[in-house]
DNA sequence: TGCTTCAATGGAACCGCTTCCACGAAGAGC
DNA sequence: GCTCTTCGTGGAAGCGGTTCCATTGAAGCA
């Protein structure tokens, strides 16, 4: 089995200089344009592939990009897991490798490492690392990076996130227009930034009718399962129409309680969740939700860290529309 | 900012040659002892580390490895993620980095291109991939591979695994020893060979102590939760005394389906799990379980694969440890 | 027609590291 | 005391690309 071709074989086959076949092959202009289609056609037949340990090391970049979860535990976090299959895919279609950094212990090191060994060119921080204070060093540490879902106290590093606020208006007006009045709502740890944002969604839709919010409807919740089921007493006991729960895990932990409680869902309480990851557990009842996209959140999250890398600007926020799901979890009263 | 120091940059620190400095960070021998401790130290505090780019450039090595996961949809599988968090970590431990391969679309030319590219060393293909038939062209592409989990029809790849077949026997002694003799069992693809182990530990259990193993107790599932569910019916109609489930997801599942049919677990019937997931959501009930020693199976299967990269023999077959989790569901009769 | 300008190309340096090879000095063997 | 090894070391050649710079020939212009 013969070595892989290298640039010269092909030029040499192409009757050019490698110069000019690396031209040729990366698009540079000042190339003949019969000389460019006859280097790619042998490059091709030839079954060509640069090296990229070469190519970063003459011209800079790896191709390959790094994907921060922090210390997560990712059994228990399907949002995570989500982002991780996401970006895999997204990273995949640009071109891009892939390189996962879930080491808990010294992230910082490990990702500047990462950086300084020439191995990987930029960093895409998903939201659920946020809040772990090692990532302020990283964030200051000069690497392109893209947040996935906003930094309570960094707005100089662009963030891609889905529109939290539109989401959760969109939401409760759906939750409004089934007649439901006295809108529970279960959210998330309050340092959190998306936590605000649907926070001001329910606002939004409230106010737009000119309905008074009553904050002490809201209950704060972790994100976890448990934590939904934990609290559902505590919000049945606000009797309220519905229940808004800023994601589906809560939600179903909520769910769970109800059936032990003999609480009819969403007969006696409408119920609504966000991320759309309810689909997770085909056992478990459907939940209406907003979705989040994941596919479209991973592939703007790579082309722009892809911008940012080659020093191109990238607007400081990003924001992919979410949709409703009607799972049936929403009555009209 | 000045630049990152190079191997030059502290060969001319310390005095001596690029090659001597190389030799001396490298551990190669023919190197004097206080030149190669002065070259450490004196890199050491120059902070230096070496563009893996280059190295991989000149050396061969990237010291990233690949881990194949095939087109499987992470969010409904709990093994896979754990794998994934495992090999994470266990690659960071050995200094390496982790690219994830999830790309369904062209695996085999993903990695091979990842691996001529000179962007991996080696892989681990781990057996949610397996059966996808891209793998067997993988298996021949010459690239250093260790499988996690067996492959059906290639022993020619060393394979890191649970210890299947001594677990399920484990479990189902743990079954017999309660006083159960009619054990059912919701088994797995029967294209699996991890399902063939299992199922002849389960045999071995009854063997050994002279019960005749009635092959109608076996019941085949697919290790979803959902499988458990939906099978759950047809395996009480078995009227067992426990039931050997080959994945916590689907005994949960089953679980499910006995709370609405009010049948009491593990009251009416005992019920065992595998992998030792049912963890992962604290709302459910516990069950009693083998684990799946995920850390231990990913850090062998890394430094496996480190051995196979650097031309080192590596045993056909390396078995880990499970251990039996009492969680409960298994009462004495 | 003669000179400038520019597009197309090749030559060569370089990215940072590893390793082969040559060389000198010191220790071993006689 | 004089070769023969052996050990420690430096020089230099790549690894496979990219890119700066020089060169050339043709087109553009007066």
């Amino acid at each position: 089995m013969g070595n892989e071709p290298t640039l010269s074989d092909v030029a040499r086959r192409s009757g050019v200089s490698p110069a000019t076949a690396s031209r040729a092959l990366n698009g540079r202009n000042g190339v003949n344009d019969d000389v460019r289609e006859r280097v790619l056609t042998i490059a091709n037949a030839m079954g060509y592939r640069p090296n990229r340990a070469a190519q970063n090391l003459a011209g800079g970049r790896s191709s390959v990009i790094g994907l921060v979860l922090g210390n997560t535990q990712l059994v228990h976090d399907v949002y995570g897991v989500s982002i991780v299959q996401a970006v895999a895919t997204a990273a995949a279609d640009h071109d891009e490798g892939l390189m996962l950094i879930l080491d808990s212990k010294k992230p910082t090191e490990a990702v500047g490492n990462l950086i300084r060994d020439g191995l990987i060119d930029g960093v895409i921080i998903s939201a659920v690392a946020i809040g772990e204070g090692w990532i302020e060093e990283l964030l200051d540490a000069n690497v392109p990076t893209i947040l996935l879902g906003a930094h309570p106290r960094r707005n100089d590093v662009p963030v891609v996130d889905v529109d939290n606020r539109l989401a959760a208006r969109t939401l409760v007006d759906h939750l409004l227009d089934a007649g439901h009045r006295r809108i529970a709502m279960l959210s998330g740890p309050t340092e959190r930034v998306d936590v605000h944002q649907r926070l001001a969604g329910y606002e939004d839709a409230h106010v737009s009718r000119g309905i008074d919010v009553d904050p002490t409807l809201t209950v704060p919740g972790t994100f976890s399962r448990r934590s939904g089921y934990q609290l559902a007493e505590r919000i049945f006991a606000l009797k309220p129409d519905a229940i808004f729960s800023m994601n589906d895990q809560m939600a179903s932990g909520i769910i769970r309680r109800a059936e032990e409680l003999g609480i009819d869902i969403p007969g006696d309480i409408s119920i609504a969740g966000f991320d759309a990851t309810s689909v997770n557990d085909p056992l478990e009842m459907s939940i209406t939700s907003m979705t989040q996209p994941f596919a479209e959140l991973a592939d703007l999250a790579v082309r722009s860290l892809i911008e940012l890398i080659e020093g191109n600007p990238v607007s400081s926020e990003q924001l992919v529309h979410s949709t409703l799901m009607d799972r049936g979890s929403v009555q009209v009263r």
